[in-house]
DNA sequence: AAGCCCCTCAACCGCATCGCG
DNA sequence: GCGCGATGCGGTTGAGGGGCT
């Protein structure tokens, strides 16, 4: 039953095991203060009496809750195979050795009957994750190589927190690790104030996605996006309670709505960090409470389909009455920012809280050039966005933490039942289908204007300049336009070389960010972003303040709520 | 050297999905 | 259609190690 130990070699503390099994050599690297406790494990495996001696035993001994009836329920059935308590904890050697054996003789597979017939005081379900994550032939050890990690990336931005189906893209690489990796690289990046995406590997693919979409991937996209464009949006109240953004970690970025009201957030909270990502875009998108998830695909615009598609629902949102988490409806305002035809805008009456007839596109159609679009909108000083119920906006935003829960959060019923895209989920998906609709939209105004003729060919958001379409509807659009007709777009910036941003009556420094411990393979350039407070309080605002901030009672408003940043829309009253 | 903090990663846990009777 | 077991997936936890003070 068990392997019969070969040689044992020790190099640098670390033992060399080679045994025999089944005319099949195995060979073992432990550290050598395992030894003592791999012995004492096969011991154990072998009589399923074992008196425990060695340090690591004993840890095992606690840990494995062998008098745990929570062992049981863990493993869904508890004891099986005669009454054998399951074990918990770190795997030993010697159970690797027997689990190997097990699956080299009867194949991965039917995980339970491994316990029964080998013995092995483990339940199916621990049996198939160490195999498939750690005894796997085909495994992959050691750290991630650059190209791996650029992978991963890439896939992320397209697959959202999909480990498995990233995995399945990195050969020997198991979901754990992928999730593992990213989740440290998440915190670090958060940490060093960075973007979860370099903007090289989002502008590759959008570029990949504009590929899939001239190829037909998303042939249907527009057409479902065109179904709800001419619609009207009922937005439903949103209370921001508990939100409170770790402003020092990143700048805000303004969402001044068609009133010229502002919010307030951290851009990288929001941008730089999610509101693209398939998280943000998932969770913000979500309409339901975390409760389910969904497999396969989920939809960036899920709410925007299904249950809240206009022609199911009138242009309303139900669900969205029904579960508001923080933050969502922040993100369905801005998630459906593309999804709004400008032509709506016209119907906004501020006076209607939690209903917006209708709505603006988060960029107002505009983007520069050179850069991807999710990175461009980090850039204004100004975003528009249809944000729901200012009065309701009672506190400030989400702190990074529950934002971190926001992009964590699962996707919906609805998401799965409402799949705008194909493909769905990711950063780049989003991308695209905003970009989809934005031309959608572009060409709907043209043919309404009957007049200059934009070029359409325009590939991307990020070739689409922003004064040369000034929202001729919205309230705000012209002035929007007015206001970054002069802005010049900055392309290949670098940590090292900070840009000026030209801007209408001022010049604004290009922020230099910390950029932290990262290995740095992500280029500088990610962030073009001048900090919209540091716009609000230099003059930059006042060439807008005709325009944008035009409305003092509702920036007094939002000062005196709270709103967003509260600061900010006190920052920009007292610049005007 | 000791204590603390932070990071990494293996493993657990809960839930969803699938397939079968 | 329903229940159940097997499997898969993604979020979370906690032990252990390394670095810093």
């Amino acid at each position: 039953m068990f392997p019969k130990w070969g040689k044992f070699g020790v190099t640098k503390g670390i033992i060399k095991l080679s045994f025999s099994k089944s005319n099949t050599l195995f060979t073992k690297l432990l550290p050598f203060r395992l030894l003592q406790g791999v012995l004492g494990q096969l011991l154990q495996v072998s009589s399923f009496r074992m008196s425990m001696t060695s340090e690591s035993d004993d840890r095992m001994t606690s840990q494995d809750g062998v008098d745990s009836p929570s062992v049981e329920e863990a493993c869904g059935g508890g004891n099986t195979g005669g009454g054998l308590p399951l074990k918990k904890g770190p795997w030993t050697s010697a159970e690797d050795a027997i689990l190997v054996e097990y699956v080299t003789k009867h194949g991965e597979g039917n995980w339970n009957a491994v316990q029964k017939h080998s013995g092995l005081a483990r339940c199916g379900k621990s049996c198939r994750l160490r195999w498939a994550n750690h005894l796997r032939p085909d495994l992959k050890k050691g750290a991630f190589t650059p190209e791996e990690e650029r992978h991963i990336i890439e896939l992320h931005a397209k697959m959202g927190n999909k480990w498995a189906r990233m995995a399945a893209e990195l050969p020997g690489r198991t979901d754990n690790e992928i999730k593992n990796y990213w989740n440290t690289r998440i915190k670090r990046r958060q940490r060093a104030g960075l973007p979860i995406y370099p903007s090289d590997i989002c502008f590759q693919s959008i570029t990949e996605n504009k590929q899939n979409e001239e190829l037909g991937t998303f042939s249907s996209a527009d057409s479902q996006y065109s179904d709800f464009l001419p619609m009207n949006y009922e937005i439903p109240a949103v209370e921001f309670k508990r939100l409170e953004f770790n402003q020092h970690l990143c700048p805000p970025v303004l969402l001044d709505i068609p009133t010229g009201g502002i919010l307030d957030i951290p851009g990288r909270s929001l941008l730089s960090q999610g509101l693209n990502s398939a998280y943000y875009s998932q969770s913000f998108l979500s309409t339901t409470p975390p409760a389910k998830r969904i497999r396969g695909s989920e939809s960036l615009f899920s709410g925007l389909n299904g249950d809240c598609s206009p022609s199911k629902n009138d242009g309303s949102f139900p669900t969205c009455h029904q579960h508001q988490d923080n933050g969502s409806l922040l993100a369905q305002s801005m998630g459906f920012s593309s999804s709004f035809n400008q032509n709506l805008i016209s119907d906004y009456h501020p006076s209607s809280l939690g209903v917006i007839p209708g709505s603006h596109a988060l960029l107002n159609g505009h983007t520069s050039s050179s850069e991807p679009s999710w990175a461009k909108k980090l850039e204004l000083p100004s975003l528009q966005s249809p944000i729901a119920s200012w009065g309701l906006l009672t506190s400030p935003l989400p702190s990074l933490d529950s934002v971190d829960t926001l992009i964590q959060s699962p996707p919906t019923e609805h998401t799965e039942s409402c799949n705008l895209s194909p493909r769905n989920s990711g950063l780049l998906d989003a991308v695209l289908h905003e970009s989809q609709t934005m031309r959608a939209s572009k060409s709907i105004l043209h043919q309404e204007n009957s007049g200059d003729v934009v070029d359409n060919s325009c590939p991307d958001l990020h070739m689409t300049e922003w004064g040369q379409h000034g929202d001729p509807i919205s309230p705000l659009g012209h002035s929007a336009a007015s206001v970054f007709s002069e802005y010049t777009p900055t392309s290949g910036s670098s940590s090292e070389d900070p840009q000026l941003v030209t801007m209408p009556a001022c010049k604004v420094k290009q922020e230099k960010f910390d950029y932290g411990p990262y290995d740095g393979k992500d280029d500088a350039s990610n962030l073009i972003c001048p900090r919209p407070d540091f716009l609000l309080e230099s003059n930059c605002f006042g060439h807008m303040q005709n325009t944008l901030f035009d409305d003092y009672t509702l920036l007094a408003t939002l000062s005196d709520q709270g709103c967003g940043r509260g600061s900010c829309a006190r920052n920009a009253m007292s610049t005007i």
